[in-house]
DNA sequence: CGTCAGGTAAAAA
DNA sequence: TTTTTACCTGAC
């Protein structure tokens, strides 16, 4: 079956947003087990021209399956006319060309976002998707061979810390424990971000906050800063007017609109959200592709 | 072996 | 309020 919008599946997939790690990719095509109103279904979905093809396995109706590739692919965001948006910029024209098809890779499953999130701060990409990758296999369900849904938050919770903390409680440890899966420092602020998700903030009253309250609510959670938070905010709740600014957005700001001056990455925040409204999320996505892919980022390297 | 990677928390200015 | 410092880990 087709979803009759323009994506670039493989660049979105492996464009490295935080919602979750990519699906599993052979040949041309990418499958990932999603929970479907509870129903675990098996998703396939490949690139064809320049749409997108997809065949499903699980219980639930063709409508329901085509819903929730829309909402994870981000299939109803008007890509041409964020084009158009984007050439009437000086300084943004040059980035559709180069970002061709990219869209927003929203997550199936926002508990696992804020994990992903937390665990892809001061980290490279490779390294996070693993980490997720890794708890998902050995703490989460398995279904379909060879797929596995995220752990639920008490599983979490319950994990022990590391080998040391294991060795201490468990009597036959066996790499139990959350530094197993590479996590490091950030495996005591997944556990606790665990706890505050049972007993203080609900994350399903997020989509009903405006974007201050919902940043202002989820930074209260430990190992999540501004950074963090506003990627979560995107890429697990679709709040498309969060600007995620790090260290290489603020390089690129600063060469684009600032003349290389340096200023904080807290200011580029502020610069973006105002500047793009509810286009930031979108074209900070592109501002970093681009960047990395037209050799901007070798440029500012330095 | 030292440096670095898509930051955060805690301490200090 | 804004700046500095330490920090797991795997890759180079």
């Amino acid at each position: 079956m087709i979803i009759n919008s323009p994506i670039n599946l493989e660049l979105t997939q492996l464009s490295g947003q935080t919602s979750q790690p990519p699906w599993k990719q052979v040949g041309d095509c990418f499958s990932d087990v999603v929970l479907v109103g509870g129903k675990p279904t098996l998703f396939n979905v490949r690139q064809s021209q320049d749409c997108l093809d997809f065949s499903f396995t699980g219980d639930i109706t063709e409508k329901e399956a085509i819903s929730t590739l829309n909402y994870i692919y981000d299939m109803d965001f008007d890509l041409s006319k964020f084009y158009k948006y984007l050439s009437n910029r000086e300084e943004l024209k040059d980035m559709s060309e180069f970002c061709n098809g990219l869209r927003l890779f929203l997550a199936a499953n926002p508990f696992e976002c804020v994990i992903s999130s937390i665990c892809s701060a001061n980290n490279s990409i490779k390294r996070w998707t693993k980490s997720i990758a890794d708890i998902r296999e050995k703490w989460g369900d398995n279904h379909f061979d060879a797929y596995y849904t995220f752990p639920d938050k008490s599983v979490i919770q319950d994990l022990y810390e590391d080998d040391e903390e294991e060795s201490l409680f468990s009597e036959n440890p066996c790499g139990n424990n959350l530094k197993s899966c590479g996590v490091g420092y950030r495996a005591p602020y997944m556990k606790k971000a665990c706890e505050i998700f049972t007993d203080e903030i609900n994350l399903s009253d997020i989509p009903e906050m405006d974007y201050d309250e919902a940043f202002e609510t989820i930074l209260k959670v430990p190992g999540v800063g501004p950074k963090v938070a506003d990627c979560i905010l995107l890429y697990g709740f679709n709040f498309k007017e969060a600007f995620p600014s790090d260290v290489w957005i603020k390089r690129i700001i600063s060469y684009l609109y600032f003349d290389g001056k340096d200023i904080s990455v807290s200011k580029v925040r502020d610069f973006g959200m105002e500047e793009f409204g509810d286009y930031a999320g979108y074209v900070q996505l592109y501002m970093f592709h681009y960047a990395r892919m037209s050799g901007l980022m070798d440029k500012l390297k330095k």
